[in-house]
DNA sequence: AACCGCCAACTAAACGTTTTGAAGATGGCT
DNA sequence: AGCCATCTTCAAAACGTTTAGTTGGCGGTT
């Protein structure tokens, strides 16, 4: 016990719950009584107990008392890529909610990579997390890895991306409507000819968008023209390539289903010596608080970002707690919000116009 | 036993160490020694285990190893905002450090509130974090937290902003040389009544900031205006403050601390009807991939963001091994990207516009 | 035959908590 | 005085690992 102790002071080992037993001169069990104010502790005791935590530091070891309580107050995220300017806020909502209610983030990128994910997934589960938000990759889980999930015992909530092979809760954005109402948008603002960049046609989100681009040139009477239909995977470069491609054939709109994709679209443009919106209207998909300032102000459909963050993890929690209601599928509203980059405005009369103005005010709030 | 055996089967409570040894006729030690391939285990007995720990879907369970090991292989990092674009890119760049060395991210976003980071730090250091990566907020800390996070056994490593009353290490940018650059730079295109966006001066990267955009001026033998000296928070509405203050005195130039207050900044230029750079030159700091497709194209002080991370989750990898040598200052050297809000080639020859050509090409790579 | 060394395998203690079931103290009621 | 109820306190088991110390067996050397 003493040469313990000794040990314990020169490797400046911190001080646990028998230490401040000891120093107080009480039992294990008042100390933890104290600490989770659960029994009646006297006074006195209290007051002894609550001197000598503060004279040894005392920190409770959470990991301890994860291992009883078989519960670690942490929850595993897997992303894609938090650099990935869609993410942050995303991330950032969950932490919110995370945080209010008593849990951390374990954060994992997967770089939209199977194997990256397996792997992040096997370690959030043998750290015991005790829920896991995912943003699932393109390609299908392996059946084992799927087998796995089934029957494991650990709640999940898929966030942006559903998994058609897993029955499970999901937080979305509408992209079926978000996508609708963006071509509708350029078809209002005249255009005609209009192209699609895609995302990976593998991805939940990518397919809606897809069906909301085809279903409004539908409904607008518009030709769908293949070679206007590209498939990117959400990142600069594919936008670039999807620009040259799609650009050679003189399109007077385009949908781009992301804004990574528009950034390298937009580097297209310009070394194919076209503007925006002179040449080619455009709308995008995500919006961000400085693209207000920045030219061509873009014309995007913006997607909750903070609020599928948060939704999520509290999905999540609920679950944790032992909510065993049927799997849900909670979609939230996009909003477009009509700049420039469409070319709104070259085509319409004034009073449309100004149905206009009051969208940027409203969208800018 | 049996009846323990029976409830875990009904709870799908994941199987232990000792299921294995028992379902596999062996010890438990046999099993862990298997796990980690250990001691030399007979090849007949190995193959049982491993089917054993195959059929049961047997995962190891970390929180137990980190209890005994005293080791949870996760590093703690607290950043002032993920959502704030600076920071996605350093926490990528530690994740990806930490990954590369079997460790794991625990985020935490502290509002640069002094009171959220101390809760922050309370609650990694009772997870039993390894080490914590830390972005100080501006406040100082208490006297109270200053002696725990001396007395506590626990590496610190601190990023992007030093602490002076805390003898730490530190991974930094050179922020002093970056401002002087950009100074100079905007002197250079001509400008002569230049003006300073700051983050919050408590800061260790304002303060240096600051330093060298004043011995900037110096060097140029430009005056010292202190009316185009405006303090923000690093933050939009700030920057936007700071520009409706700032632009009211007609400065030619500009340095702006970071990209969130460039956009507050250019914001309130546009509603003052002022141009960048026809009205005033512009050099801020942090570029971002995205940034070269919009107009104004920003004259940009790059830092590099990943390897300030990887960098300082290495250092603090190393001191977790057991590295106890004296603390590090490491300084990374930024880097200017010049594009067109500086309005360089406005004032300049024809010889010197080359030279500006040639660095937009590197800038971009 | 006795001994040594070695390897495979094991037992048991340790890590720092929570929690169960029980026991001790106190005081009010008959 | 006896007894029950209540409040306070405790000792010990449990959580799932790692690891120090130990044993049993076996082949080779003397």
């Amino acid at each position: 016990m003493a040469s313990r102790n000794s040990k314990a002071r020169k490797t400046k080992k911190s001080a646990s719950i028998s230490d401040v037993a000891r120093e107080s001169g009480v039992s294990i069990f008042t100390v933890s009584a104290v600490i989770n104010n659960k029994a009646h502790v006297g006074k006195a005791r209290r007051e002894r107990v609550e001197e000598a935590i503060r004279k040894l530091n005392y920190r409770p070891n959470l990991i301890a008392r994860s291992l009883i309580k078989q519960k670690t107050q942490t929850i595993g995220m897997i992303v894609t890529d938090i650099a990935n300017p869609f993410f942050p806020m995303v991330v950032r909502g969950a932490e919110d909610a995370a945080q209010k209610h008593g849990y951390n983030l374990l954060l994992c990128n997967s770089d939209d990579i199977l194997e990256k994910e397996e792997k992040a997934l096997e370690l959030l589960l043998s750290k015991r997390v005790d829920g896991i938000l995912l943003t699932k990759v393109a390609a299908d889980f392996r059946p084992s890895l799927k087998q796995m999930i089934k029957e494991v015992n650990v709640p999940f909530v898929l966030v942006m991306r559903t998994c058609p092979e897993l029955t499970k809760d999901a937080v979305i954005s509408d992209d079926y409507q978000g996508a609708y109402e963006a071509v509708r948008h350029l078809a209002r603002s005249g255009r005609r000819r209009i192209g699609l960049v895609s995302g990976p046609m593998k991805v939940s989100n990518a397919k809606e968008r897809w069906r909301g681009f085809r279903d409004a040139l539908e409904a607008e009477k518009l030709p769908f023209e293949s070679e206007l239909v590209i498939e990117g995977d959400y990142r600069i470069e594919s936008g670039f390539r999807a620009g040259h491609a799609l650009l050679s054939h003189r399109p007077d709109g385009v949908y781009v289903a992301n804004h990574l994709m528009t950034v390298g679209f937009l580097k297209a443009a310009e070394e194919m010596g076209l503007k925006c919106p002179e040449d080619f209207g455009l709308v995008s998909f995500d919006d961000y608080p400085w693209l207000g300032v920045f030219r061509p102000r873009l014309t995007t459909v913006e997607l909750p970002k903070h609020q599928l963050g948060s939704e999520a993890a509290e999905l999540l929690i609920r679950r944790i707690a032992g909510d065993d209601s049927p799997p849900v599928l909670r979609k939230l509203q996009p909003e477009l919000r009509i700049r420039e980059s469409c070319g709104f405005g070259l085509f319409v009369s004034g009073e449309q116009r100004h149905r206009v103005s009051e969208s940027i005010t409203a969208g800018e709030k």
